[in-house]
DNA sequence: GTATAATATTAGTATATCCTAATTAAGGTT
DNA sequence: AACCTTAATTAGGATATACTAATATTATAC
């Protein structure tokens, strides 16, 4: 079995290499808070464990073997179902969930796994509209735009909220910005300036930068 | 925060004190499956903590301070009503809970403790009858005598079972004795001999050897 | 009351994970 | 092409937890 903080930099290795092609050191310290040199000594370990989780190239950075993303796939699931179990069962708000959903993640039984997920009906999303993998580790194609994307007048169904930090959640969901809401672009400011965005839910209108509309997702099949 | 190690051993030794008045050295490593030498380093750094949560005395071994007994009736708490959640939410059978809720007891925010003792309904038994310490820590006082100390011809509910291993806990509720059972003591074998015992639920007769009977409970207000 | 058995501790290592400080490699600039 | 900056690695330690083998203490038994 693997060690919950093996499972951590799998985790991350997994979200850099979706999300910028490829895992370096230095982007694996950051989004860890861990130092340089601890994540060179992990990424050495887990390229040598038998089967291999990375392969990994000095000076270069990481990438995850088929194994590996297995593996990551895996801890996924498990951190998305809890996140799920949290908000639906136990009341948690989106904001809430993901530290404490970190820790179960690492605690969790297959069977346990199993049957939150069937207790639940076996979800496809977590809170906040992420993709919840299945047993076999298989992600549903969706295809979505960032609602920076949209232009001025077009109007969409938020899909996905991948912001990381829980006060930016909870600021969204204070100003009805949620998941299935569907809101509108009243207008963007130029120079990389601020969205006015319209929600239909709560009907009031809210200027939001682009680090913030750039992690907001919109369902591309209008 | 506690490591999960170190809650381990405050459970070993709140058991171990409250069974035998004593916690040794061995006895602890015996409970835990650790070598001595491991047992000892430990009691001395526990001992060492601030507050300190045993008392240790070379040669003798460990007694929980107040603090430290309050931390074991914490990770005691959580443990039991993890235990009763696995059960009442999640469809476990009370043989299989036990090593699910060892992982989940080190993983839980007092949060999500608080919710799922609402959720439950703030229960005060886990599903092998074992009191539930409430959120300060403290147990309810309540009486019980052995199914070895009945005599022939006697009868009672049985109100827990502290079998250890999760084989005894299938088995005895195969043949119907489960918590809330009413059974009858119909036989004693004398020299330490087996009890043959019959379960008003299953309507079945069957001799259990005594480190069986002495493990389960019966309500001694009849 | 000394010899022995049982129990506990110390000594010395190992592993997993993290750190800081010092060094080395890669890539871009003039 | 040598230089400088940035990023990554190596060197050297720290902590928490475990182990085995060797030693010390306590309790028991004659």
């Amino acid at each position: 079995m693997l060690t919950s903080s093996v499972e951590n930099y799998l985790k991350t290795i997994y979200y850099l290499q979706h999300e910028t092609g490829w895992a370096s050191t230095s982007a694996i310290a950051d989004h860890m808070t861990v130092a340089n040199p601890s994540v060179t000594m992990m990424l050495k370990r887990m390229a040598a464990m038998q089967p291999p989780l990375i392969s990994y190239t000095p000076y270069e950075g990481a990438r995850l073997t088929p194994a590996g993303e297995k593996q990551a796939l895996d801890v996924i699931r498990v951190h998305r179902l809890m996140e799920t179990f949290l908000v639906r069962v136990l009341g948690y708000t989106w904001d809430e969930v993901h530290a404490d959903a970190d820790r179960l993640e690492h605690a969790s039984s297959p069977l346990l796994i199993e049957r939150i997920s069937a207790l639940l009906g076996n979800p496809v999303r977590d809170p906040h509209g992420e993709d919840i993998p299945d047993r076999n580790g298989l992600l549903p194609n969706r295809s979505e735009l960032s609602l920076t994307s949209l232009a001025a007048g077009q109007s969409g169904r938020i899909s996905r909220v991948a912001a990381d930090k829980p006060e930016i959640l909870r600021y969204l969901g204070e100003i009805g910005l949620n998941l299935d809401v569907t809101v509108e672009v009243l207008d963007k400011a130029p120079f990389e300036g601020p969205l006015t965005i319209h929600s239909f839910e709560s009907g009031s209108d809210h200027a939001l930068g682009r680090e913030v509309t750039n992690r907001i997702f919109i369902d591309a099949a209008h």
